[in-house]
RNA sequence: GGUUCCGUAGCUCAGCUGGAUAGAGCAACUGCCUUCUAAGCAGUAGGUCCUGCGUUCGAGUCGCAGCGGAAUCACCA
């Protein structure tokens, strides 16, 4: 790599010209601004001081120095305390060469020894329908797991779904009420929506019960304990625990149409899971570490007999872990979870993408691994990302202001049609081809809006506004790669073969397609940056630039028209090495590339 | 109230380990399709990087304080 043998030669004349020990991985090393001259710019501030010079003395002995001892580096120049070298274009159309037809550019295999990074992601309720929110979610996950895999981790993808408890025995209890035994297929819905319809069928007539109640002069907080339908849900909760066969068969009944819901919408989205935990069989796990945590000490039972981990030592509260009647909480089957999940698969890292809202929880989670003594509980990392609001706040599914996750794919689709329609490239398609290119650009664009932004923050979603295909969007990169594709099977036409040596050595790059070619040259570490980040942000981002580089070379540069063969067809090589390079970053994403749009 | 996260152009967002005159897209305005896909390219306009202090040769980036927004602090998950 370039970048090392420039810091590797600045520390080395740092030595012999000024007998400044620099290890040459501090050597602040950057691209260069594209209003000076040059392609890496090495800051000479830090050693002026040292060197008893001026910047601009210190910049010139080092340039000197450093041209003599690295044969790429062709020339430099210094202004104020910036050191800039320019690379012989022969390194870059060496570089290119070296990746015609390296399908891989830019990703590491897993070493086949490569202990398991499990990633945990989806983890659904199963008394609704999937949301935008849990499109994030859902994105990341699967983005981070290829991020992650891209950079030569052995991922493992994994799902909890939360099928139990008091939400769906709201469901149930509302579906037996009020459902008229309404199937899927009697009603023609799909079955996570149709669950959740009694799951807000629920929520209304109980909200009647309380405000009866109230009326009837009874508090609110009692009202909202004492409402028969809560009770009897709760009634239903405690039948469920104990096995009881009616109610078991309704409650498998009923996650049935959800999970083939869930799948559909999963498809939908392309993403999968290596393997699928069940709340139903897991809350229960964890118990056990309560005891072995009670035996170390570390944890302690108050009078009531409730079970709390003391955290005050590490500034938070007491945090419950076992209530007064036994029962098991939240952290005590993540806890469980946790164990299982690094016995399963023997994991080297536990990644939760989980939101922003259960940070506290993570952390919590992770101090009570640590205390139990699990010397893996630093391995756990919650991928923790913002919410995505609606222009007048947060989405309130009691409140109706969800946007549906399948709702929102299907308008993504008939905005693409509406598109394609609009440009009329695509008339020769068939019909299937056509959907096909739809939904591969919905699903561009919706993908790409939401992973270009940085986990870590909120992001806003105006659902007046559809989401665009010009610009900063997922289809400008995949209408980028069509036209890249175009071009390489016109060359295909013309026999022109990737493979081909060239006679190029005369040949100087002009700016745009140096640009095109640094931009490619910088992949890997992006890659590299963007996994030690959890970063898909990082990856999108990149891979604008390089479209962005690549359509303005494209714009004013002869490729097919280019009159000197050598050149055409070495700029055909640099064609289908930039197509590559949005491939496989594009895959990381989890958007497809059409050959044409 | 405690803790955590966020605050960059009218709007949505970039800005990696501190480095040169803070960048894109959208929206507005100008040009460019008889030539490799105009879902594109080139340009104009748009900034108190929330505020202040500090560290540093150098701060959008680091520290402290304040302001604004969000989340969380359940015997819910």
């Amino acid at each position: 790599m370039i970048e090392k043998k420039l810091q590797q030669a600045v520390a080395t004349a740092l030595k012999n010209l000024y007998g400044i020990e620099a290890a040459p991985e501090t050597v602040t090393l950057q691209t260069t601004k594209k209003e000076f001259n040059g392609d890496y710019t090495v800051v000479v501030f830090p050693y002026v001081k040292q060197a008893r010079k001026s910047p601009e003395q210190v910049g010139n002995d080092l340039g000197a120095a450093v041209i003599q001892m690295v044969e790429e580096v062709s020339d430099f120049n210094v202004i104020k305390g910036f050191l800039n070298f320019s690379v012989a274009d022969s390194y870059w159309m060496q570089f290119v060469a070296e990746r015609v037809g390296d399908t891989a550019y830019g990703l590491t295999n897993a070493a086949p020894d490569a202990k398991p990074v499990v990633v945990e992601y989806s983890s659904p309720n199963t008394n609704k329908p999937l949301h935008l929110g849990h499109i994030r979610n859902n994105l990341l996950g699967w983005s981070v797991s290829e991020l992650l895999a891209a950079n030569g981790a052995n991922v493992k993808k994994v799902n909890l779904v939360n099928d139990r408890g008091i939400h769906i025995c709201k469901s149930m209890l509302a579906w037996l009420r009020y459902g008229n035994g309404e199937t899927p297929e009697s009603s023609g819905m799909k079955g996570d929506h149709l669950v959740g319809k009694y799951y807000v069928e629920f929520d209304k007539h109980y909200k009647e019960e309380v405000s009866a109640l109230v009326k009837e002069g009874m508090e609110e907080e009692e009202a909202k304990k004492q409402a028969p339908l809560m009770l009897e849900a709760q009634q239903m909760l405690k039948r469920w625990e104990e096995g009881d066969k009616e109610i078991r068969d309704l409650w498998s009944k009923m996650n049935g149409w959800v999970y083939a819901g869930f799948d559909e919408t999963y498809r939908r989205l392309g993403v999968g899971f290596d393997k699928i935990y069940y709340e139903s069989n897991t809350y229960l796990l964890g118990k056990e570490l309560v005891q072995k945590g009670l035996d170390l000490g570390v944890l302690f039972r108050k009078e009531d007999g409730s079970v709390w981990c003391d955290l005050t030592g590490d500034g938070l509260d007491q945090k419950l872990l076992l209530r007064r009647d036994g029962t098991s909480v939240y952290m005590t089957q993540d806890l469980g979870t946790a164990l299982l999940r690094h016995n399963d698969f023997g994991a080297e890292q536990l990644i939760y993408v989980v939101g922003n809202e259960q940070d506290y929880h993570f952390k919590v989670l992770k101090l009570i691994l640590g205390k139990l003594g699990f010397d893996w509980a630093d391995k756990v990392y919650h991928l923790s990302y913002g919410m995505v609001e609606l222009p007048n706040g947060k989405m309130k599914s009691r409140e109706g202001t969800v946007v549906d996750a399948d709702d929102l794919i299907t308008e993504m689709e008939a905005t693409a049609e509406e598109m394609c329609r609009e440009h009329g490239k695509n008339d020769d398609l068939t019909e299937d081809q056509r959907r096909e290119l739809y939904h591969i650009l919905a699903l561009g664009a919706l993908k790409y809006f939401i992973l270009k932004v940085d986990p870590a923050k909120n992001m806003l979603f105006n659902p007046a506004e559809s989401i665009d295909f010009n610009g900063n969007t997922g289809p400008f990169i995949q209408y980028t790669y069509a036209r890249i594709r175009s071009i390489v099977r016109k060359a295909e036409e013309q026999c022109i073969t990737l493979s081909d040596k060239l006679n190029i050595s005369n040949h100087s790059l002009d700016d745009k397609e140096r640009a095109v070619i640094k931009c490619l040259h910088d992949l890997p570490g992006t890659i590299a940056t963007a996994a030690e980040n959890f970063s898909p942000a990082m990856v999108a981002n990149y891979a604008y630039d390089l479209a962005k580089n690549f359509n303005s070379f494209y714009q004013d540069t002869p490729i097919l028209r280019e009159e000197n063969a050598d050149i055409k067809a070495f700029r055909v090589q640099l064609c289908a090495v930039v197509a590559q390079a949005l491939y496989n970053t594009m895959k990381i994403l989890g958007i497809q590339l059409p050959e044409r749009m």
